[in-house]
DNA sequence: CTGAAAGCGCTAACAT
DNA sequence: ATGTTAGCGCTTTCAG
């Protein structure tokens, strides 16, 4: 069922056919009415890989992702989802590759099949986008520590965010004693956090030993964090965890152990996944609104698309966070929530 | 860049560089080398489109779901995704579809850029695939009440699920006066799970009264759920609600009530979504894994790509459920989560 | 207003 | 082993 046979039964050319399905004027009312009828009536659809190979659009665009875990990545895909469809526009996912191989792979069979791309991956440096990304594709970096007038790229504040934590931790808690569970060692938004915490750290509380712990970001690896802490002999008075899942394995690992928390340890966290409203209790943490990061990847690509020529602003766009106090840092007597800008 | 860039720069003819580039065989080692050679140079990506027109292949898989809210699509997007990897098969999504209108046009631009389809969404009776769906495209549908030789399902326990539920709160718990939280009338899921809880009351409570109340499937729905229960002045011993995110809504209105969960009533849910094991207390709920779902789907899917004449089973697969047992629903002292199986 | 014909970039016969 | 050629299904000049 090609458009051939549709052209053959309504006693036209395919030329017209095509000219009438799209509207693209240059037919008779009445004779596109018949062509419609007899597109219907055989239930013809267009083959898509045909179209767009002539004029050259797909209407897709395809999102590089490393991980469909956790509920960050389906936020981030529901917010570019959300944006693609307000403009008519299609989404090829690609996610959790295992190795540079991979991933590589991953972007060239974008090739012909996308307009643009939105690329979130650790191993998406400077030269693995130069051989792999099909020449000229339109292209937004998220979460990259890339730089330049190539790609437009959207950063969290992780740095912003960890240090208005640790300012809320210590000015307005007044602790001083206070822990950070990092990341790993090779995750940009773990390094950035990291270095927010320090940077606050000596601001806030001088002359304070810092106490880094690791974690994988995962709910195992904070509890894991949590009982060496206490196997440590001294716990600190408060623990900020670099991601909220790692904080929630802190708390349930304190919880266990009989200590109070916040009372005895304050547990903070980054990200503000759905989680940590229920969690008891309810954490205070970095909110980050994912979705917006999606919306707003999409949005940049979409402009990109319409002016291709357009300068790309050579200052990364940053996505600001904020703190968001709950019950688990100890600043209020359990209840409401309030919230307060970083920075 | 096309693939005759590459045959004039090494010297052969497009043929040989398709050849040489695929790994069809017909070329020497020799000039296989040369070909690949001058295409990483030239860093020549092949046009996926152009490809799958003539392959009649687009090694990408369609996914049409009515909505990207909550966890359970996540989970089901990644029970598709890993499935899919592990397949060398990508995955176009498409969601969150208003009308019918809009759900048709989704599923038309599928023509031509996937292989086959896995589709959830209620408004995909017979007739609307009928015209709709590109002819012949293989195609798996999810928790659809259709039945028929056409098209393989796959549901859900939906009604297993829920009679074990009601089985668990009036035969383990002891518990007769038990209310449900129901779903969207028009929702397929909603209507079985409803259904599930009256055969479980007629057969482990004949005689008690029915009490249902409407909702939406949302956590609000569900907190408006146990206000009219305060309100109207006999609250029930147990409230199962038809999904966990309106068992959530029930137990906040409740507890900010100061009404005791579960020593005064019990609440239950269904679906287990991640955050049901971290509220306080930890909800009993209905397991369903959703991930296999999507995985199970797509594994149908592939099936049917590898042999599409294949004889579709006459009946329905159904994905089993079972009743996780936690704290919410007063069968056992806090601590340790038991698992059994339903029916 | 309509049709014929030329490709889009690629693969797969069919020749050589 | 390599090249030539005919399309895949569609849109878009260019004639008429």
């Amino acid at each position: 069922m090609t458009i051939k046979d549709v052209a053959r039964e309504a006693g036209v050319s395919v030329a017209s056919v095509s000219r009438a399905l799209n509207g693209t004027g240059g037919v008779t009312a009445e004779t596109e009415k018949r062509i419609r009828d007899v597109a219907a009536r055989l239930r013809y659809i267009p083959h898509g890989a045909a179209r767009s190979l002539i004029t050259r659009r797909t209407h897709t665009i395809g999102a590089l992702l490393p991980d469909m875990y956790g509920e960050f990545f389906s936020e981030l895909i529901r917010g570019i989802d959300l944006a693609a469809r307000a403009r008519g526009l299609h989404l090829l996912v690609s996610s959790a590759h295992d190795g540079v191989e991979d991933a590589a792979a991953a972007l060239r069979t974008m090739r012909g099949r996308v307009d643009g791309m939105i690329i979130l991956s650790p191993r998406a440096d400077a030269s693995f986008l130069h051989t792999n990304l099909p020449e000229s594709l339109p292209t937004v970096l998220l979460n990259s520590p890339l730089r330049g007038p190539r790609y437009p790229v959207l950063n969290i504040d992780n740095h912003g965010g960890a240090h208005a934590m640790v300012r809320h931790l210590a000015v307005e808690c007044g602790y001083r004693d206070i822990a950070l569970v990092a990341g790993p060692h090779d995750n940009y938004d773990a390094q950035q956090r990291e270095e927010g915490y320090r940077a606050a750290m000596a601001e806030f509380v001088p002359g304070a030993a810092l106490r880094i712990l690791r974690g994988e970001f995962t709910e195992e690896s904070g509890y894991r964090a949590g009982c060496e802490m206490m196997a440590s002999g001294k716990l600190p008075r408060a623990v900020f965890a670099a991601n909220d899942m790692m904080a929630i394995g802190c708390l349930l690992a304190l919880r266990e152990a009989g200590v109070e928390v916040p009372g005895s340890v304050a547990v903070t966290g980054f990200d503000d996944i759905p989680i940590a409203r229920y969690i008891t209790p309810a954490l205070t943490t970095v909110q980050v609104r994912i979705v917006d990061l999606g919306r707003s990847a999409l949005e940049r690509l979409a402009a990109l698309l319409d002016a291709p020529d357009q300068a790309t602003p050579p200052e990364a766009d940053t996505l600001g966070c904020h703190v968001v106090v709950r019950d688990s840092c100890g600043a209020r007597s359990p209840g409401k929530t309030s919230t307060k800008k970083a920075r």
